[in-house]
DNA sequence: GTGATCTAAGAAATCTCATTCATTACGAGT
DNA sequence: ACTCGTAATGAATGAGATTTCTTAGATCAC
């Protein structure tokens, strides 16, 4: 007896993919990695098991998969919304807000990446690792040019200033992540670059004459700028 | 034929499980969770798959008490030492560097906390977080003795100064516990130290300076709009 | 338009564990 | 020594990832 088969329907690659990508993100998004079954994914993808590993090497490259794909969605407006911001306050609470924003936006997605993609041991030769180096690098941007500028000071590691940037939101971003309790993007993103910049701004202790100095070539470069 | 049957020997309930929880950690550091099989466990710990689930309600639940078991080791000689220690500097540097130097000791368990337990939905609900809780309540004591002593800002959050501290050290530890790369704990925390204690502490801003401040916001204003 | 061929899609087999369960036999209490 | 509770065993179960084999839509040459 002929068993009821359903109907093939054969679609473009790039069609096929992204549909399983996203069928894939919804169920990695909602779910821990475990409990996200290759079956599933498959259902709501409107394809068979076995067709996922066509395109996929398996549950864990289909994971990387999606995680790349969301990474290059946020960074594509990511340095065009910095450019646009002055100052090294601003742009430091800019780079704080969008990691806070993001975690807000998608936290299951989140978790993912923090459970079972970063301190896997593969983590850092993986794609996601670049994406994330090339995400994180535009607050070493921020700092260096707050050290050029005279106003951060250039004896701190600006590498562990960023770990301390990242590992504060994130830890901050727990509770919620798990799904317990809210996260209050706007006061957050106020308070951390209150203490982040309060900790690494040029002290005090530097002599009024320097700060003179400091102050009156500023004073050049904007009367420079306005001939 | 009569099969070979290994030969029966029993302990006592206590013996048992702390074999069991010995051979577990020993898995669980040295493999990710996945990879970490309960066949191996029951062998290194000279019982059968069957004999675990005696005394734990499953793979999940052994990782748990293990940390658990690590957490209670961990905490009975911190609070001792850091009654010892004067000053909210060296006090804070404290808590800064016994967590780098557990992580140094232990990146395999730490491992498992940050990918396996922290993360989980039923996180805010486990012992870990109990243990969790007592052991970064250190951190908040020594930010509230600062600030009762005049130190330290009233005004930061001090549970934020806390995300800020656990953050940058695990942050910082990233690559070292995913086996890539070294971890200088002693520099770490000094560098950490610094830039935390410098975000939190009180300034003893004297009238000229603050004068100076206003100023050269102004003119950070001006050259910001004239650009 | 037709047939050969390629390969996506389907379906089912396989394989690897965690977990469960029926059975065995140690050892404490009598 | 005998009994009984239960620790310990080892094989069965089952869920789910991965592999493999089969089927059939698409494409191209003619």
């Amino acid at each position: 007896m002929a068993v009821a088969r359903r109907p093939v329907t054969r679609l473009p690659r790039a069609q096929r993919v992204s549909d399983i990508l996203a069928a894939a993100r919804a169920v990695f998004s909602e779910r821990d990695y475990e409990e996200s079954s290759i079956s599933e994914i498959a259902a709501r993808a409107g394809v068979v098991e076995g067709t996922i590993y066509k395109f996929f090497a398996g549950k864990r490259d289909l994971l990387h998969k999606v995680i790349d794909d969301w990474y290059a969605g946020m960074l594509a407006d990511y340095q065009v919304r910095l450019a646009g911001i002055e100052g090294t306050r601003n742009r430091l609470r800019f780079v704080i807000w969008s990691h806070l924003k993001s975690i807000e936006e998608s936290p299951g997605l989140c978790r993912q990446v923090f459970n079972e993609v970063r301190g896997q041991r593969d983590y850092f030769t993986s794609s996601v690792h670049d994406h994330h180096r090339h995400y994180t690098h535009f607050a070493l941007d921020v700092l260096r040019e707050g050290i050029v500028a005279g106003e951060v000071r250039s004896d701190v590691s600006i590498t562990l200033v960023r770990d301390m940037i990242y590992g504060a939101v994130e830890h901050h971003s727990l509770a919620y992540i798990c799904g317990q309790g809210s996260l209050d993007v706007e006061t957050a993103a106020d308070q951390i670059t209150d203490v982040v910049l309060a900790g690494v701004l040029v002290t005090e202790a530097e002599s009024s004459d320097q700060r003179l100095d400091r102050i009156e070539a500023k004073l050049d470069r904007a009367l420079a700028a306005g001939s």
